[in-house]
DNA sequence: GAAGATTGAAAAGTCAATCTTA
DNA sequence: TAAGATTGACTTTTCAATCTTC
């Protein structure tokens, strides 16, 4: 009946949606999206080729959205698919080079964006916002908050 | 190629998954996600009724959005449209009964999980918080960092 | 012509079911 | 049977094109 807002969801969820879309529109002349660059840059750092479930599990999301993706990069040139020499049921997503060097600029982007959006900040804010988001990120873990089955 | 993270793209980003993810999975039992209770409170804000125009403008997003987020409101008979009487291009997305009983108990679904969320945090954290986050988002506006065409 | 809404296509994500291989 | 990947259905979002009404 007052819906007194509290602490801040609404403020949490329209940051991200800010800085996302921020990013996203830097991105955008590369043709990436924030999802296609993570998957390139776990790509890279595994060292060019990963299995889909790998990178599913490294991007923290479900197989099936891994499938997708990958079609899309694929599409793109940027990530092609190959046969695992030690498991035929399993295919490896590869990094082309033109996805080596999309990931390349596109990380820059990232990181100039980063800094601009956190510019308005000291370091010790910034180890400040660190610190508070984090109390949060962990009050869903650790039997604090018992998922809702 | 050194990309060392600078401040926290995907600090912010993962807190805002993570609180999405607690929050909808206490919705769920309703029904109810975290879009479809905005607009039912801004229906219920706005005295039961509203065009969709003006839904879409007060959600901040785009009018083929509402469109169908109020055709799956409807399937779930939460919300009924209805003919406007002074300008018949337009049609109004209605509160039902059953859609009013939801928002309300999504509503304190919401603000009990936000307490929980940010329980953990003193009330002066909180503020600080709001403070930080609100340094972030400001830096996307205001000519700061001019929007890349 | 411009405003209001809808439709169709796309990206990104989830889940459930399926197909192939181990 | 279980693991790996894909497919199909759904939600949420955007954009471009269209249709009706002003």
């Amino acid at each position: 009946m007052n819906d007194v807002p509290v602490a801040g969801i609404d403020t949490l969820l329209h940051a991200a949606a800010v800085v996302q879309a921020h990013v996203e529109s830097q991105l955008s002349r590369l043709g990436l999206s924030l999802p296609k660059l993570a998957a390139l840059r776990v790509l890279r750092d595994a060292g060019e080729s990963l299995a889909l479930g790998q990178l599913a599990e490294r991007l923290s999301c479900v197989k099936s959205n891994i499938t997708q993706l990958v079609d899309r990069l694929e599409a793109d040139g940027f990530v092609s698919r190959a046969h695992d020499p030690d498991d035929r049921r399993s295919r490896l997503a590869v990094l082309t080079d033109a996805g080596r060097r999309v990931c390349d600029e596109g990380s820059r982007i990232r990181r100039d964006a980063e800094g601009q959006l956190f510019a308005s900040l000291s370091a010790d804010e910034v180890r400040q916002l660190q610190r508070l988001i984090g109390k949060v990120t962990d009050s869903t873990r650790g039997g604090t908050l018992p998922p809702v089955p």
